[in-house]
DNA sequence: AATCTTACTTGATAAAAGTCAAATAATAGT
DNA sequence: ACTATTATTTGACTTTTATCAAGTAAGATT
């Protein structure tokens, strides 16, 4: 069992302000592991043994039905994911495979339930992280049933220019086949999709992407907060 | 001010375990409040000013948005909504509207959070709730992004059917429009999606199912426990 | 029961999104 | 730099879903 480094995800707001014997309960049974492209390390409807946390490369969260497959969402460093099947104790909801190489700490789930049990500063910590995930994923559903595929392309692209500190340039941190998935359409209807905002000032070219008409694309995008905003 | 039946509540799993002298505190500054059908009272992007509870009648939640609109949820007797935005003190994602007559009791968000801050055996019953109605809009996701329209009016029919204790004939609890909306589909599209599941068995008339053919239903759509199964 | 209102259904058509096959472009190894 | 592999784009076409308009049926009101 590999010793983790710990300073790595301390800095965690899930952990930041917990006290530091119950931090020390919760590292003492976790380790790390290196994760090459492309593994699933997770699948939909097995016991949530762990609590993952990504402290390098990226991991895609996933589902399937049926021979179809959707990408939910890309976890990034330093975040943790599969919170809720941890705490409920239940199985995870979707699957996970690392996108990138990538070091994954694991905290076993049942140290995590007996840390929440007893240290109410890390049990308002996780209804904090909770409530934001629920957040973010009613804002999806809103997202996706209330846009049409161009629609949710033009939005998802303004957030990355928002992201990337308001640039006129910025790259796009996924592939177009795992945005497609993520956007809900396919990759064959996202780069039509990319076409169709030609008129409103947008230019891809590979990963680059280039806002050349900002108010355009605003008023064709009409983003709102309580979609679009993240930290709403 | 009216004085409220503590009793009505006081059974809600949220509720249920925390002290008595908590509850006493929660209660003290609620009321409750009769609303006709079809009132709009909850806005998104207001703040949460008040957990709300559904005793009697039913609540709609939707949201709007450039002159669309979607159902995301109903609430019945006896819920709690809009739990997220009171812990977080973050403005509604969703607005709510009465569907028939209704009574709801309003809780103070400031008096939730000060009783979440004082009482861990609320805080576990928070998170709880959380996590589990944030698996439910997770379970939702993959519904919209991984089926078609006929499929997910086939497994919502299932749903139904199983919490109908597994009878042939049952009744659906939503008016078509608001059932389609909520399904992401147009009236029109209900319509037509019921006709297409009639060479699987079932039959709807007005209000009334009919599934004929349960393995026939079953068969075309393979409902999944990480996706149909409310206590999954 | 008759009327009125509202909800639902149907048909015709249009728009949006998916599929398949092929071509092109980008990237990773060598 | 070259080749092999993989990702993306494009075109033609199909399926799915939405829209509009009209008709029909159900439920409410008197």
């Amino acid at each position: 069992m590999k010793r983790i480094d710990t300073q790595e995800i301390r800095s965690l707001e899930l952990f930041r302000e917990m006290a530091d014997d119950n931090f020390e309960t919760l590292v003492r049974g976790a380790y790390i592991q290196n994760f090459p492209p492309q593994i699933e390390m997770i699948t939909e409807e097995e016991p949530s043994d762990f609590l993952h946390i990504v402290v390098e490369g990226s991991v895609e969260l996933f589902s399937s039905w049926n021979g179809r497959e959707t990408a939910l969402a890309t976890i990034r460093p330093v975040s943790s994911f599969i919170l809720a099947a941890t705490i409920k104790d239940a199985p995870y909801l979707m699957s996970a495979r690392t996108h990138e190489k990538s070091r994954i700490v694991l905290l076993p789930s049942v140290d995590v339930r007996a840390v929440f049990e007893v240290d109410h500063t890390f049990a308002r910590s996780v209804v904090t992280e909770l409530a934001h995930c629920y957040r973010s994923v009613v804002k999806s559903t809103k997202n996706l049933k209330l846009r049409t595929a161009i629609e949710r392309l033009a939005n998802y692209l303004l957030r990355q220019h928002a992201r990337a500190g308001g640039a006129t340039e910025f790259e796009l941190k996924l592939e177009k086949r795992l945005l497609a998935s993520y956007l809900g359409m396919t990759p064959e209807n996202l780069s039509r999709a990319i076409k169709a905002l030609q008129p409103y000032g947008v230019y891809v070219k590979n990963s680059r992407v280039t806002i050349s008409d900002f108010d355009q694309l605003i008023e064709f995008a009409k983003p709102l907060a309580s979609i679009d905003d993240p930290n709403y």
